[in-house]
RNA sequence: CGGGGCAUGGUGUAAUGGUUAACAUAGGCGCUUUGGGAGCGUCAGAUUCCCAGUUCAAGUCUGGGUGCCCCGACCA
């Protein structure tokens, strides 16, 4: 992508109050743009990003024999109804109508749906296990937002429903979510806390949050390093400062943390409000045990700036950076470096490279490094007088301070690990 | 849902109740610039969120509305 192109303009002046840095910095880069409070535009940068991870997600779902499908947002009343949950759930549903005044919800979860069509395709112990995700639009009347893309009201979710004959198919496959979970936000560049959570009712079992630690979160748990056991503080029985009773070495320390993930055993609730039963082998009818599990994608990638940034901006992780080379040319009305520029620009596209390429003729050398910073893409290339002196370029990581004069075809090498 | 704050060019801010609402940044044009957000010149851009009211006079004061932000509560 030629960046002379590209829809993007990064903020020089933004307001004084103090937002998240992640915010601060989706928007400074030209990443987001807000609509309203809790309503996010993901621009071309941001949205790179977020089909990076999409894909990610997409890889390990698959990983573990989800098949992917999409659900309605516009949702009908009477599905709610059966699980009584039209005015209970919270944060409440967004309501509406249709021309017929027969109303309507805004999914905020999609039990309820998945529920629905599971009841006429599972019929038979034959037809477990199965797993289903959607990776799709949520949309929740919270009471308040905040942290931008950390809580907004609108925003994609990877949810995955599992169903499974008896609770010992379940615990097996829930393992294999948490497994998968993790590997998703390694990949992300993210190290997540697994943290007991509250079953909200649902169930008495523990349920699990996926809690990247930082003081950017909301959530309060009580963590203990020595063994990694953690237990968000709405339902924790020990304090910060106690010694851990996991381990009985650790002490126990109060942490925030960022939740950009959750798996929830349900148990047979939802099987038995949609009558979602199966034929065993003993020819007996029963529930089908069920589990969800998910994951907020713009707070994840929220989650990932946070995690991964610096005073000049943000370092992206190298899977889900929009662009894995960012190519500068400076003295470009040079002709040398103008057409040494450009044949790159051919050959990293020819090689298979994401590459962004700073091609604008006008712009100050300061000023592209300046935002290259601040995009924050892994490898910076840079081509001027200077690097073509020695018939070299220069290659840069975002995350180190080192530079490297190599030949380009050393460089074509080196940006392909 | 409780408490608090703010609302002024696209963006960020300034303006003892008193001329023509200022500055920065972003934008257009011209010239000069190119290794860490370039300089000079020039042009353009605002019924100061909305509706009432007080006043000789309102961006500024009062009331209501709307929007946004922060703290708390809430949060599958």
């Amino acid at each position: 992508m030629r960046q002379s192109q590209l829809f993007y303009k990064t903020e020089k002046v933004l307001p004084d109050k103090k937002e998240a840095i992640s915010h601060e910095l989706l928007k400074k880069a030209g990443f987001i743009n807000q609509l309203a409070s809790g309503l996010y535009s993901l621009l071309p940068l941001g949205f790179l990003v977020h089909k990076k991870i999409e894909n990610i997600i997409r890889e390990e779902m698959k990983n573990i024999g989800a098949q992917e499908v999409f659900l309605p947002a516009l949702q009908p009343k009477e599905i709610w109804e059966k699980t009584k949950r039209w005015n209970t759930i919270d944060p409440p549903l967004f309501k509406l109508k249709d021309r017929h005044q027969k109303e309507f919800a805004l999914g905020s979860t999609h039990e309820e749906v998945i529920s629905d069509l599971a009841r006429l395709k599972i019929k038979s112990y034959r037809d477990l296990p199965a797993a289903l995700f959607q990776i799709q639009t949520k949309f929740r009347n919270e009471l308040r937002f905040s942290g931008g893309l950390l809580r907004a009201r609108e925003f994609v979710m990877k949810d995955l429903y599992s169903f499974h004959r008896d609770k010992e198919d379940f615990e097996k496959y829930y393992k294999k979510a948490m497994g998968a979970y993790l590997k998703i936000f390694k990949r992300c560049g993210l190290r997540a806390v697994v943290t007991e959570a509250s079953g909200q009712g649902f169930t008495k079992s523990a349920t699990h949050e996926f809690q990247i630690l930082t003081p950017a979160g909301e959530d309060k748990i009580i963590f203990c390093k020595n063994c990694a056991f953690s237990q968000n503080q709405e339902i924790a029985r020990q304090n910060e400062g106690e010694k851990c009773l996991n381990c009985n070495k650790g002490v126990l320390e109060l942490k925030r943390g960022i939740e950009v993930g959750n798996i929830f055993p349900l148990e047979d609730k939802y099987s038995n409000d949609f009558d979602l039963y199966f034929v065993d082998k003993d020819n007996k009818k029963k529930p089908v045990i069920m589990g969800c599990y998910g994951i907020g994608l713009g707070r994840l990638m929220a989650a990932a700036v946070e995690i991964n940034c610096d005073k000049k901006g943000i370092v992206w992780p190298k899977e889900i950076a929009p662009y894995s080379v960012h190519l500068l040319a400076i003295d470009l009305k040079d002709k040398k470096v103008f057409h040494q520029a450009e044949s790159f620009y051919q050959s990293l596209q020819g090689a298979g490279m994401g590459v962004l390429y700073d091609d604008r003729p006008q712009t100050s050398a300061g000023e592209k490094f300046f935002e290259s910073d601040l995009i924050g893409i892994p490898k910076r290339i840079v081509i001027s007088k200077k690097t073509l002196g020695g018939n070299k370029i220069e290659l840069k990581e975002r995350k180190s301070d080192n530079l490297k004069l190599i030949s380009r075809k050393q460089a074509l090498g080196e940006l392909k690990l």
